[in-house]
DNA sequence: TGATTACTTAACCAACTAATTGAATAATTA
DNA sequence: TAATTATTCAATTAGTTGGTTAAGTAATCA
């Protein structure tokens, strides 16, 4: 039995609107953002995302029967991981997509920034160059497995909520340059804040992993401690 | 009032849901395929992806309050098109996943391919290079409206419902490269089957203007006659 | 002016979805 | 072996979606 036209054409674009609706639900993109920083347990997910695990959990499944990610079990623990680079940079696509179309995330991006007066005209490519150059110090604020997982080469990790106390491993005069997952995440915005406030020159970048790893640039892992 | 990082979160991922929401429908997927080959009326995009004239309507208004397409009143008809290029570069991201992800997608061209003894491997970029070059004859077989509104530099505009009776038009001894919509567009296929029936020698590329545009090569519009 | 054409809207229904709760499963530890 | 922990599953509910039919609007034409 041959497809007709109309039966090919309704099949194909039945299986690219399970893309589509595998990142039709809010939470599910978070979670899929969360993962492109690494992999994670559902009650790592479950947490970092504001859900419930049983929630979680189904959310986790539909992103699974959709392909975007894999899970494994470990002992006791099922870790979930994106299912390929790809998924990323469609990620990234749809965030370039959504910035350029949507006025609303322009318009929520300026007034959070502007209610925490960090908004700063920064030249993100100059900034970007300067980071690669090693001309500032790098400032990985995430989460410690997530600087693990993979981070921008060079950077030092001190996740957010250990930030304040370590604050002393920071040399006064250099310039920091503090990045987090990416454009709408804030972890690198209260980061430049508390800096600022203690004496630092401190400056964000809003690119994270994904979009270096986007642009062919290497990503170092590892939590450079040796391990063992 | 500001918001607390959870709100701002909720809020952003929302917005990012809002491009999802508006590609999880398999019929606004190919209204949006439709409508990257060029601008449409209401009417010819419910019969080019077989819908109710109400029905498509209806999601053309959604693929518009997620701002991906443009309305603009022509005397009695609406012409609808896409918002912007990033709208087709998203929908390339959105197949290029699809086809790395889903093998039921890759599945369905395979079988569609064989059931018409049209699978044959065929170097991709030796193939649009040669195109480029101009080392062979480029067929547009899209309807002329689409080929008005953006073609390949050179090619020769045949609607596939033209071709059979337009046939002597094509010269016997030089090969053929058929194109249409894009890697899921069947018009190419049968373009291929009648030309080598006739014995033409012909080959499908399976890239169309959108692909061709994404690489940042140059798009020709117009009919090539002389219009007014 | 009234008819025609192209499109949008409203009302409706069946099918589906996200989130909750509580029970079930599966691996590990005591 | 029993208890604990991490995750999944099943059942339920409220809310949403896609599609149909029929009525409504707006521009053009006779």
């Amino acid at each position: 039995m041959s497809l007709s036209h109309r039966q090919y054409k309704d099949a194909i674009y039945e299986q690219l609107a399970r893309i589509g609706k595998a990142v039709s639900a809010p939470k599910r993109i978070e979670l899929l953002e969360i993962l492109s920083q690494g992999p994670r347990t559902v009650e790592a997910l479950a947490k970092l995302a504001d859900l419930s695990v049983a929630n979680a959990s189904q959310h986790l499944k539909a992103l699974r029967t959709s392909r975007l990610v894999d899970a494994e079990k470990k002992g006791l623990f099922v870790e979930y991981r994106l299912a390929d680079d790809s998924v990323g940079r469609y990620l990234l696509s749809t965030q370039t997509l959504a910035d350029s179309r949507l006025a609303e995330i322009r318009q929520l991006t300026r007034d959070f920034l502007e209610a925490r007066g960090a908004l700063e005209p920064v030249n993100r490519d100059e900034l970007m160059r300067r980071v690669r150059e090693g001309e500032v110090i790098v400032l990985d604020v995430r989460p410690s497995e997530e600087y693990a997982a993979g981070h921008i080469p060079g950077a030092v990790s001190v996740p957010i909520s250990e930030l304040k106390a370590r604050l002393k491993e920071l040399p006064k005069g250099k310039e920091i340059v503090a990045y987090c997952r990416g454009p709408y995440c804030v972890m690198s915005i209260d980061a430049v804040e508390l800096l600022r406030k203690r004496g630092y020159r401190a400056v964000r970048m809003e690119q994270g992993v994904l979009d270096w790893r986007a642009r062919g640039w290497r990503i170092e892992a590892g939590t450079g401690k040796t391990k063992r």
